[in-house]
DNA sequence: CGATGCTTTGAATCTCGTCAAGATGTGTGG
DNA sequence: CCACACATCTTGACGAGATTCAAAGCATCG
């Protein structure tokens, strides 16, 4: 059982220019840090294991120490839609139902809190602060996934891969416009867009031959044009 | 000031049929839906006016009582994304921000009971079922706009309809394979599922000629193969 | 019954997907 | 450290699906 919680994603990174409003430790004191934390376990996975399978019950929930994973849903088809990627500090695995609809999937090796999804409710209720946090998470949550009906049902390719930019600039701690680490394989974020790994990198090349971008290595991206990339972007 | 609340959608439609398990209403006692309803203020409107408009403050949330609308969100360039449709027994206008982020527009003439966002949030706060209520009924929203993620991101434009169909058949009061009235214009339902007006008179002349659906005229629709639109719109 | 807005259909164009090949990276064992 | 194998990424040619622009058919409502 470990003695402490990491209580900011930035106590992780080294990294304190990321503002993390959604987090679900904050504002919490103390001790209710503590009894967070002695109904913690940690969960260590390395890449492409997953933190929880669709369709498994939904037993636990998870706050990700480290690590970068995604969360994806696959049709009996083998139709995959990428739902959202996931960074330090993000909570997942609550739900309402009985079983996860979705599964989420490492991609680099990771570290994550596990509670046991009973014991972490009956807390929530005894800590408001705490409750508060995770429903503000789960308001935020559906405010992506509406930005992202939004850009799959108007955008085409290229405004498309802007968007995830911005995401990640925002979101991927470390990520600053001259240097974004892209964690995800083509075919992640051909599945995230609504694209395929095709035009995932044809589109890529058009914003490298627009100067809006370039790719020093395939998963090295710099942006030349951050005005020229939020305008193809931004949501709104 | 209303004497009484509609406590379920089916009392509007006289349609016994329908399960509702989103409702603000659900398992609330006589005395907690006083309170409610001492609250409330019936707002009246008729077709095309919004119920609310996207950036203005978010004060007010609403209990659909009768009538369709649906929730737009328009970028400043002027696309527009519609990101559902609502019926009786809906509950819309709760957000965290201070101003919507989206547009409720009516489709009919509707009936709403209104509420101060701060008296309502203050009423959740003291009756727990509602605020379940009001929890389950968010769960819910994610739960259908990750569905619509996944169709934008995935699915043909026929694939898409038969979706929309099938959202229908549930969530429609008075909808029946045999007989469902299209409230919504070609544009609208275009705008809902990433399609232009066009693609979706096409798509439906398509699937007319398959023999999956007809069509007696223009907003009424008869699903003719109940399977095979359920293949075609479901999600998993 | 005529006017307006909505819906359908047609033709040209464009974007994206599919299939296929080649290039580049990554990881492994020698 | 190199060589090889495998996975990932890129590029090309082609075709399918969706958009655009334009015009004609239908509803609906005064």
């Amino acid at each position: 059982m470990p003695r402490t919680l990491i209580t900011h994603p930035t106590d992780l990174t080294g990294n304190g220019t990321h503002t993390r409003e959604y987090v679900l430790f904050k504002e919490l004191k103390a001790d209710e840090l503590d009894r967070l934390s002695s109904l913690s376990k940690i969960k260590i996975l390395s890449e492409k294991q997953y933190l929880l399978s669709q369709y498994s019950p939904a037993l636990q929930v998870f706050n990700i120490a480290s690590g970068i994973a995604l969360i994806e849903r696959i049709a009996s088809n083998g139709d995959r839609q990428v739902l959202a990627f996931i960074f330090p500090g993000d909570f997942v695995g609550l739900t309402q139902s009985e079983h996860f609809e979705y599964g989420v999937k490492c991609i680099t090796e990771m570290q994550a809190y596990a509670f046991k999804r009973s014991e972490f409710t009956a807390l929530t209720e005894a800590i408001p602060q705490l409750k508060k946090n995770v429903s503000d998470i789960g308001a935020n949550v559906l405010a992506r996934a509406l930005d992202q009906v939004f850009i799959l049902g108007q955008k085409k390719a290229e405004e498309r891969l802007c968007f995830l930019f911005l995401q990640l600039l925002e979101r991927l701690p470390g990520a600053t416009p001259d240097y974004i680490h892209l964690p995800m394989t083509r075919q992640d974020i051909g599945d995230y867009l609504g694209l395929t790994v095709e035009t995932v990198s044809r589109a890529l090349a058009k914003l490298k031959k627009e100067g809006l971008i370039s790719i020093p290595s395939p998963h090295i991206l710099k942006i030349e044009d951050l005005d020229g990339v939020t305008d193809l972007g931004e949501v709104e």
